[in-house]
This record gives C-alpha cells, structure tokens and sequence, in this order.
DNA sequence: CGACCGATTGAAGGTCGTCAAACTACGTGG
DNA sequence: CCACGTAGTTTGACGACCTTCAATCGGTCG
C-alpha cells in the first residue's frame, strides 16, 4: 500500500528537495523559457510580461515527492517543464487510484485560479522540475491582457480530453489492452527506447487493477518479446505489437 | 449494439423534432430565464446582453436524438435546461463508451468555443430541452466583458471534476460498486423518489461492464428491495443501502 | 551478510464476459 | 380485441479473467 509522507498542504516555499532554487525570478527569466512554445505563457509578449510581479520559483522534484495535496486551497500552478506526475485521489477504503498523468508543458493545479481547492495530489513518478507560479500571477495577467485567455481554455480542455482517454482506453476492456494502452501513452510521453514504466502499483492505480494483474501482464509481455530491460527502470517497447493488443 | 442514426453533422437550424423552435430569439429573454442561477450567462449584467446579437434558439428532444455528433467542427454551445444527456465515444471495436452525464445547467460542446471538433456525440436519455447558443455570441462577450470568463473557467473545472469522478466511483471496483454508485449519482440529479433509470446497455457503457452484468446487478437489486419500480421508467431507491454498497 | 521492498509466481475462489434462450412490455396490424 | 412481432430485459451455463492470499525471487541498502 502506498503510504506517501503526507507533510505540508502545498509545496513549500523553500522546497525540501529543491536542487535549483529561486534560479528564476520574475520576467526576464521566462521570456527566454526552453519550452517557451509549451507553456501557459507561450501566447504573451513582451509587454505582458512587465506585468509578473510575484516571483515564479523552479523546482526541482524526485520520485515520490509532492507538488500540491488534495483538498487545500493553494495559491500556485506548475508548469511541468521535465519529468511525469501522477494525479492521485484516494478511495473511501484507503487505496488510491490515479486519474491523469502529467508530462512536459502540462499544467498542474489549474484549479487554484479558480480559488478551488486542489481535486487531487499531484506526486512525481519520474524525477520533475516545474515551473511554480502564483495565482495571482494568473489573475493578473488575466486581468490586463486576453492572450492569456484562450491559453488557458485550451489547457481545461486538454485536461478533459486527456481525462475522457482515460475512462475509454484505460479504463475498459480487459487488463492485457488497457496495459497496452497504457504503455503506448507512456510511449508518447517519452522515447519508446528508453521508456519509463511505473511500479507495479502506479500502473494498477492507473488500471483499475491489482498490482498482482499489472505484475502478470508486463512480465508476460516481457516474456513475448514485446518489451525489454534497456537499463534499470528503462524498457525497449515494440509499438506495432503493442498498437495490436491495444486494438484487437 | 445501439445504431443511432447518424443523419447531420451537428442538430440542424430548424431542429427536425423541435416542438419549440426559437421561442426565444435573443437578449430579452435570457435576462429573464427560469434557471438563470445555473447557466452560463448567471453573470451578465444588463448592458451585457446588449451584446448578443445571433440568435439563441430552445430547442426540446427525444430520447435518442443527438445534439451534436463527435468529429466535427459546430458552432454552437448548449446550455441544458432540462433532462439528461449521455457523452459518448466510441471505441475501435465499435462498442460504445459513456464517458459523462449532463443535467440540468450543464454546458455541453464547450470545446466549440476554441475552435475544436466535438469530442463527443451528445445523445439525449432523458427527453431534454436545450438552450443552443452560437459560438460568436461566446466569443463577443467574452471579448467585451470579462464577465464570462470565470462561468467559461469554472464550467470546464465542472467537466474535469467530473470525468475525475467518472473514473474513481464508476470505473474502479466490482461491478455491484459501480452500479450502486451510479444510482447514486442519478439520484443527485434528479428526485430519488423517481429516479430515471437508463437501459442496461448505457448502464453498462457508463461503467465498462457488459449489458448482461448490468442487468443482472440491477435486478438483484429490485429483488433485495434496494429499487423499486415507481412509474414505467421510474424507480424509488433506498439511498442508504446504496451508500452502503457503493463504500463498504 | 542480512533486512527490506518491490516484482513475480502459484493456487484457489469469485467475478465477469460470452453465448444462448426465455421472458416481458409495447406497439402494430389483422 | 387479440395475435403477433420486435426490442429490451432477464436468466442460465460455462469458461475466461481477475482478485485474493501467500510464498518466492531479486535487487538494494545498511
């Protein structure tokens, strides 16, 4: 069972782990983004810019630890600038399940524009680095120009799109397509010659199966050829065979 | 295996089964609309209305008839005044997957607004009447006023609240479960004193199991006295013993 | 080296899907 | 008015799939 330290409500400032701290700060920073054409401010010009008063902070992630947790009211949004994060909400009788995943230039916490709290926890599966900006950032810049607007209708619908995948292809049929489908989402995501597959467990949650189905069906796919060990926590994946199972 | 005809791309101008066709035409009636608390245009003040200039048309529907139909680019945005209507998406194999409900002040093929094809085929289970507002009106208000975007913003926070539950109560745990959840959430929707109930195969669409296991569930159910029949169509529910089922 | 955690595997039982048949409700047409 | 047809629901039988409980394996970290 997966028992995540459950220790601040948000992220905090300082973060624990944060290798790279406060590296930005403020506009110039983000106009020159790496991933500029990715994020939520990609539509903003110069002048827009002038209007980020709050300082927005990277930080730096690994495996297991938390973004944000369900249920507070938070006052940032993340910009995923590398790595994946599972959106988890936990279950009356205490397991969890995961409900998105979140990769490169997708939004976490949107819901804190809209002074709601959190809808689930957001926890690192693969070592991330985000972008934390304020709300108040949003809502200011919001305020004085539409380019943001219609970015940020297009990442809601995004995340519902992504959400409606996940009922169709990862929530039905039988264990052996939905893992497939998984794996060729994850594929997606990242390179299908080093992709990174979660722990049994996460792949379950995601699944709406057991740890002990997810274990049989990726060692049997191993066992067939369709995937392989590139290094520890690294698989080879055989897409056409996968696309196969995915849609018989 | 359900065979809806697929005649338009999108519910026609003068819609085929309309028995109200633009009773409402424009701003004044909008300013004075029955369940204007819950729609999309709550905000709006007076001079806002001003801006509405194409017209906004109540169109009423069968069970069975389509809003809009998935993969085509419409105009217009739906605001549901009364009744149920199911998304849908179908997988490869042909079999259908309810991805989500909409009730009454529930916005449907919001995604129009950014210029997006439907995600879905919006079919009515319940017989249904709908506000069809032009996309244009959307994005002349929105331009104009910043009063619409926060209804915009929070009705997509709806859709992703909800496709998140979709997932963790309708799509995880046995069958008995999801059924028992579902019935639950209907009666939210509606009076669980007569309560409409769907047929089994959308029954089973909505929660990834067969036809037959949902009528077999749901029968056990009126057996054991949890439903009973109110009215053809109609059923009360225990909605204790519901919440003792859906969380043990 | 030994403890520990995750992954894997086994066995048994329950749940669910599949195929098929019977039943019911309802509307049509004789 | 009743016979009949149709579509949806229910039920049965059987097998496949999945969960559960438990044991084993493999690698990592003290």
């Amino acid at each position: 069972m997966n028992t995540y330290p459950i220790s601040q409500t948000e992220a905090p400032a300082p973060l624990k782990p944060t290798r790279i701290e406060q590296a930005w700060q403020g506009p110039p920073q983000c106009r020159s983004c790496g991933i500029r054409h990715l994020v939520l401010f990609s539509e903003l010009r110069r002048e827009d810019f002038a209007l980020i008063h709050d300082p927005i902070d990277e930080v730096e992630l690994g495996a297991g630890e938390k973004l944000y947790q369900a249920d507070v009211t938070g006052r940032h949004v993340y910009t995923l600038r590398e790595g994946l994060v599972k959106l988890v909400r936990y279950l009356p009788d205490g397991t969890q399940r995961i409900v998105r995943l979140l990769r490169q230039g997708d939004v976490a916490g949107l819901e804190a524009t809209l002074g709601e709290p959190y809808q689930h926890h957001a926890v690192v599966l693969d070592h991330a680095v985000a972008c934390r900006i304020p709300v108040s950032t949003i809502q200011n810049l919001s305020a004085h120009t539409p380019r943001l607007h219609s970015q940020l209708m297009q990442r809601w619908q995004r995340a519902v799109a992504e959400a409606d995948t996940w009922v169709t292809e990862l929530s039905t049929g039988p264990a052996k397509q939905r893992v497939a489908h998984l794996l060729l989402k994850l594929a997606e995501y990242s390179d299908p010659e080093s992709l990174f597959i979660p722990s049994r467990e996460d792949v379950g949650a995601m699944l709406g199966i057991t740890t002990e189905t997810a274990s049989r069906v990726i060692a049997d796919l191993r066992r067939r050829g369709v995937i392989e060990r590139a290094a520890p926590g690294r698989h080879r994946v055989d897409l056409e065979r996968l696309e196969r199972l995915a849609n018989p």
